[in-house]
DNA sequence: ACATTTTATAAGCATTTGCTTATATGTAAA
DNA sequence: TTTACATATAAGCAAATGCTTATAAAATGT
């Protein structure tokens, strides 16, 4: 008939954890920025300007896409601050803001590098394992 | 009339990038690991999980969320390999894999504060800066 | 065996996302 | 100024996403 109920031990536990956690702007905020990588068409472009700084149209012909898709995902790179701009005569180049950046791309990349070793059961995006 | 060409500079340039990137499958697998970070409810999982093992009724305390939307959220990370899982009695009990994803978590919270230091006009999630 | 607890899954839905086509803005050259 | 080029933005749409309610499955207790 009772609500199922946490012995002190446990509850201590769950307060420490929710003790432990950011807060929810926070939190918000750190999503919006793995949202910029977790698109491939916006990974490819940061893959790009890893290696060099480039232009929209040069970024279309990398991607083999639209301008206005190109421009899309370049625009939203700009609102979270992770590319900034600078003029060149009619192009605008686009590059990368800070380290944190190539970080992160290789942190996953050696992550999913390391797993593959480890497990060669792999799995393919969009498919059951 | 004819279309703008490149230098052969530049296209050295574009080459060099395109020689650079990641293959598209990579790229595809890496964009799904960043997704199960780009969602508040999902990263604040994985906020849980940093801090202590924990099984989906503790995560609903912790979330405040319905058992279902969290087992959803635990599936797609069982499915990205990013969480393991063991059975204890009814319970079963989520940790993360490795010790990458902390490096993830960490170094975009890193990101975060050091640009909120530099930059004090920062922008707030869902809003235009 | 039956009821309880815990977790997983299914179906449905509103919202978001990523692209398309069309158009506007801005810069440089003729 | 007029033209061409480079980029940005807007409107629209199909697909994906994240939640809900309802139900199933698996383990434990009576």
């Amino acid at each position: 008939m009772n609500a199922p109920e946490y012995t002190s031990l446990q509850k201590k536990k769950l307060r420490e954890v929710i003790f432990g956690l950011e807060d929810d702007l926070q939190l918000a905020r750190m999503a919006e920025i793995f949202q910029c990588f977790a698109d491939p068409t916006r990974l490819k472009i940061i893959n790009s300007l890893l290696i060099s700084e480039l232009c929209v149209y040069d970024l279309t012909v990398v991607l083999q896409m639209s301008q206005p898709a190109v421009s899309h995902h370049l625009k939203h790179l700009r609102q979270i601050r992770l590319v900034k701009t600078r003029r060149k005569g009619q192009s605008i180049l686009y590059s990368l803001d800070d380290d944190h950046i190539r970080q992160l791309f290789d942190i996953c990349r050696t992550h999913l590098d390391e797993t593959d070793e480890s497990d060669h059961s792999q799995y393919f995006p969009g498919r059951q394992p």
